[in-house]
RNA sequence: GGAGGAUUAGUCUAAUUGGUAAGGCAGCGGUCUUGAAAACCGCCGGCAGUGAUGCCUUGGGGGUUCGAGUCCCUCAUCCUCCGCCA
């Protein structure tokens, strides 16, 4: 969420950049409801001091022994209108926030300008164009060596969720292991294993909520929710916590599956890997102060691409236009791999900075000393990577002329094995 | 799932029949000192405000009352016991 005194000041900023976000907050009413929210508070605050004053007086009086009588009569009323204008507050803020909370976070300075992907910035490539002898795809490969199977996962679940099986399954808790060791080792993380469900608050703390509700498992009995990424828990680790100065930045990483309804995807995008409800996923997040966050990205995105480069992996960095920016983050850049077999390149790594969009949210802050002003955090976070996709392009890249796929050097230690 | 107990600021601990959160420690600033410690003074929950100041804050949310840390309801978390269970 946006600061509401920043909202007040700035408005016609902030219609741009909806508009240049690709998204259709309405802030039309925000000032007039606001305007009125403000003025409650002083009317109220004024009778509340009444309230407080007098009470003082009518203890006072009891002590003594003498009559109160007039004076909590005077006070029954003004407390009565207390209360008509604190259930107006309520109401009033209410409408503040359900506009507030669906206005994206402002875009940083050097996000380029554009509609969709296309308008992406490509920021560098890394590595060389892989020849393939043989061109096919990850499912064939995958179907061939019998190593992911999509129709039992379709039988006991449905589309969308996949059985990994024998090596293929070796070959994931590999992924997963390789990327926290390499992270704990060489980046200076702490690692989370972290709760799967939470609850709303964590969801609307890192601004899943309300936007995309329906893309959320949700179970209703207990009001929770399956975590789409690990960010949900990681990042609310911290939740209506002072974070400690010296501390920052800190620096998490952590496993999780994540869970995506996908709800609106159809047709080739959602056959195979490229999109499942399902995938394994290390993320790493960063608390940090807000003079240094946009150095803490750079750093992340370098770590996160520390991990492609070691798996030996064609790849490229894209810094994401304004209107492919997600509502949450100030700055957004994708590393994607190369998939020889389907002829594109794929999202494994997004990594973002959410400045105090976040922070204010879910309320983490610090304090530079101990008798300063709270300030709200910067958060970041990173796919550290997604394994589902890095699966596919390991498949692709890593196929030789007789149908097997060699394991990337680094991961042999984990699988046992050096070929499927 | 059932029964009972607990939750006060970073932490520890107080608060007459309901009368409006008192202290200790830690921390920060200062005086003193060659430097440090000790001692002493001030600050030391949040929000708004340049400020005086005002409002809010006893796990969260409601209620009763002129007034709630205190009484009632509800939810959460922790502890003890019973039941169930990987």
């Amino acid at each position: 969420m946006l600061d509401l005194r920043f909202i007040r000041e700035n408005i016609s900023l902030i219609r741009e950049n909806i508009q240049n976000k690709n998204e259709s907050a309405n802030v039309d009413a925000i000032l007039e409801i606001d305007e009125k929210r403000r003025q409650i508070i002083q009317e109220a605050d004024k009778l509340k001091n009444t309230r407080n004053v007098v009470s003082k007086e009518i203890a006072n009086l009891k002590k003594q022994g003498l009559p109160a009588e007039d004076k909590i009569a005077e006070m029954k009323i003004v407390s009565d209108k207390i209360k008509e204008y604190d259930d107006e507050l309520r109401e009033t803020e209410t409408k503040v926030y359900d506009i507030a909370l669906k206005i994206p976070n402002m875009l940083g300075p050097d996000v380029p300008i554009g509609r969709s992907a296309d308008d992406n910035q490509i920021v560098r490539t890394w590595g060389e164009m892989p020849v393939q002898q043989l061109n096919k795809a990850h499912m064939e490969i995958a179907t061939d060596l019998n190593i992911i199977d999509f129709e039992r996962g379709a039988k006991v679940s449905g589309g969308g969720f996949a059985f990994y099986r024998g090596k293929g399954a070796k070959l994931e808790r590999a992924l997963i292991n390789f990327m926290l060791d390499f992270h704990l080792d060489n980046h200076n993380y702490t690692e989370l294993l972290p709760p799967f469900l939470v609850n709303e608050n964590s969801m609307y703390g890192t601004g899943q909520l309300p936007k995309m509700k329906d893309d959320m498992y949700h179970d209703p009995e207990e009001n929770m929710y399956l975590i789409p990424t690990a960010e949900v828990p990681l990042t609310n680790y911290h939740y209506e916590e002072m974070l400690k100065f010296e501390e920052l930045p800190i620096k998490y990483c952590g496993y999780s599956p994540c869970f995506r309804r996908e709800a609106g995807s159809y047709g080739k995008e959602v056959r195979g890997f490229l999109r499942v409800h399902q995938f394994n996923k290390v993320e790493m997040v960063n608390f940090s102060t807000p003079e240094n966050s946009w150095a803490q990205l750079e750093i992340l995105l370098s770590e996160a691409e520390d991990i492609v480069k070691a798996l030996g992996l064609h790849y490229r960095v894209l810094r994401l236009c304004s209107g492919d920016t997600s509502f949450s983050s100030a700055m957004t850049y994708d590393i994607e791999v190369w998939a020889p077999g389907e002829q594109k390149w794929l999202e494994v790594s997004s990594c973002s900075n959410f400045t105090d969009f976040q922070a204010r949210r879910a309320n983490i802050r610090f304090k530079r000393r101990s008798d300063a002003k709270p300030e709200f955090v910067h958060t970041l976070n990173g796919s550290g990577l997604a394994t589902s996709r890095i699966m596919v392009a390991i498949l692709e890249q890593y196929l030789n002329s007789d149908g097997n796929v060699v394991v990337p050097e680094v991961l042999r230690k984990y699988t046992g094995f050096e070929i499927i």
